[in-house]
DNA sequence: TCGTAACAATGAAACGATTCAAAGAATTGA
DNA sequence: TCAATTCTTTGAATCGTTTCATTGTTACGA
């Protein structure tokens, strides 16, 4: 098996320098239009594929930028990856994924592997307290910007959503249509998304002198846990049942959805309006198209790349940005019948 | 900003020649263990973190595989990935993963990409015919396993599941059940997928001559499409009916259940009896869990790793394989009662 | 004490691309 | 025709690591 070609042997094979091959592939027009021909012919007759290791030890800096999220089965985190890898596209950039799986071990070893691979910079929806890391990391010259989690604008940028607001939006949308004695569904409160949605529940709550705001914890974030809180909340059917509920996740309230509907003593919206929290595929088709909170993934990703970009840029003293995008409410007939 | 440290500014700082630190990184035991400390404690006060640009150049090969997926928001890609990743990292190898969304140049764009990053080899579950690209890589020393397709082994080495013997396993499951007018539904026969999980199921039926098997297309792969078919089925109610039911994938049975069980004059199992294929988190927490024909994913892509491996190590001449992964039927109370 | 073997450390060469000063060729105007 | 100018091409130096033949050092038995 033939070593792969290299400049030299196209150089050779075209009876040129190194030199005019170089120039052929990063500046075409410095090169006669005869040479380029020949040259062109003898990359194409070699099969030469530029060696990018040897790109980037003499650039001194990959094309690459690394991202690593929490988890690439979230739907979430897909569509922030997709669209950082169009926006890197249109610069030239490549983006290196990882997936930490919410392990601060994976984290690590993915942090060391990008060092490694002198990434452009990195984005990153940390486990952890990395910070240190990332100071570290800065000081190499790795700018850094975190995803999903504000940041402390003296050190680092950052691009997350405000969840606080998408709290209020939620529970503002079930008073805006009539309700007053709301619940609120949520796991492991100690998570700042899911404090923070609470927290712009409660501040929408506040603002209808007669309205209420009950908190029902589940025992996670997925169907099986919404479905038991909805049990206990079917035998609370004749009376004591909020007339609206909010709930954290969207699989959470598919899960309430489930127990309510089961039983058909429950109308959804009628005796209960239902809300979710992320708008992902199943909400729409759902038994009764569940209203949500939809984040804006595409913005988010894109403009990671963008602060990475101008953290770049301006080499040297740069003024971090945190920026803090607001989510949107679509509402379906879970909380509006047509 | 200071330059990131090299090997030679650590060979400076701890007073010894650069071949000695790349034996401290490389070969820890032909170095004494005085120069070892030095060296070390020189890399820890410069910062020093290895160069994998030089690295890949010298060695020239990179420590890194190229997976290309069809849709990194797919499960069942998701958990071939992460499988992938496990057993490569067992190796020192990363994977640098690229998500091609059924899109034949982002496919292209990728494969360019981990060309030009002389990756090891290359996992590829491809969009369409790029056999004859692939046919050049090979040549070039890349070798490439297919993923989720079978290949002419003479050409290459593929991992994948055996959808006949799937959708046998789901057809069989229903008539053992007791089961006889069954019904497959799926979305676009022509897909090689669909088309072999039918051709199982029909096997599996001519083994009961009192059986029947009738096939509903669906207008897609989707919840949607799921529920049209099973609110035509409901018009049925009475008599026409099929009694066992399979849905070429999971989402589609979600569906149909939806419909089925939305009107409560059909119960599952008792009417009908229900599975889909790819057993996705949302099927155990279906109203009714619902049985499923899960995919050996963490085989698949351990698996294809192996076989790269393999391909890797016979240098010159080599005997493809083509390993096949048979299915496995998951039982939910969507075909038994408990 | 010496010779030998085992062990450590050295540093130049190589990997493949890009850069850039310098040389060479072609073109222009007088 | 010649000098000045512009356009092409050249090839050595460079990036940071690994490799390996060579040199230097230490330990040991005779």
């Amino acid at each position: 098996m033939s070593r792969t070609a290299s400049i030299k042997d196209v150089a050779n094979h075209a009876g040129v320098a190194v030199g005019t091959v170089s120039n052929v592939l990063n500046y075409p027009d410095r090169v006669s239009e005869r040479t380029k021909v020949r040259v062109l012919q003898a990359i194409d007759d070699l099969g030469f594929v530029r060696n990018d290791a040897a790109r980037q030890l003499r650039a001194g800096q990959s094309r690459t930028i690394g991202l690593i999220v929490l988890d690439v089965g979230n739907p979430f985190f897909t569509a922030v990856v997709r669209a950082a890898e169009d926006a890197a596209a249109l610069s030239g950039s490549a983006v290196l994924l990882g997936d930490s799986g919410h392990k601060a071990e994976r984290e690590s070893h993915y942090i060391d592997l990008f060092q490694e691979q002198r990434v452009q910079g990195l984005l990153i929806s940390p486990v952890g307290d990395v910070t240190e890391r990332l100071d570290q990391l800065r000081e190499r010259g790795v700018p850094t910007v975190l995803v999903d989690r504000r940041a402390d604008e003296t050190r680092f940028s950052s691009v997350s959503v405000d969840d606080d607001a998408g709290g209020y939006l939620a529970a503002r949308h079930l008073l805006d249509v009539g309700r007053r004695r709301l619940a609120f569904v949520g796991a492991s409160l100690a998570i700042r998304q899911v404090a923070d949605r609470l927290q712009g529940a409660r501040r929408a709550v506040s603002e209808f002198p007669d309205a209420s705001l009950e908190v029902l914890e589940a025992e996670g974030q997925t169907v099986l846990a919404g479905r038991t809180v909805g049990n206990s909340l079917v035998e609370r059917a004749d009376g004591g049942l909020p007339d609206g509920i909010f709930c954290a996740n969207d699989l959470l309230a598919l899960g309430v959805m489930q127990s309510l509907t089961m039983m058909h003593t429950v109308r959804i919206p009628e005796d209960t309006a239902l809300i979710g929290y992320d708008d992902i595929d199943f909400a729409v088709s759902a038994v009764v198209p569940l209203s949500s909170i939809r984040q804006p993934t595409e913005a988010l990703g894109r403009t990671a790349i963008e602060l990475l970009a101008e953290e770049n840029s301006s080499n040297g003293e740069h003024q971090h940005r945190a920026v803090v995008f607001t989510p949107e409410l679509v509402v379906r007939q879970s909380t509006v019948r047509d």
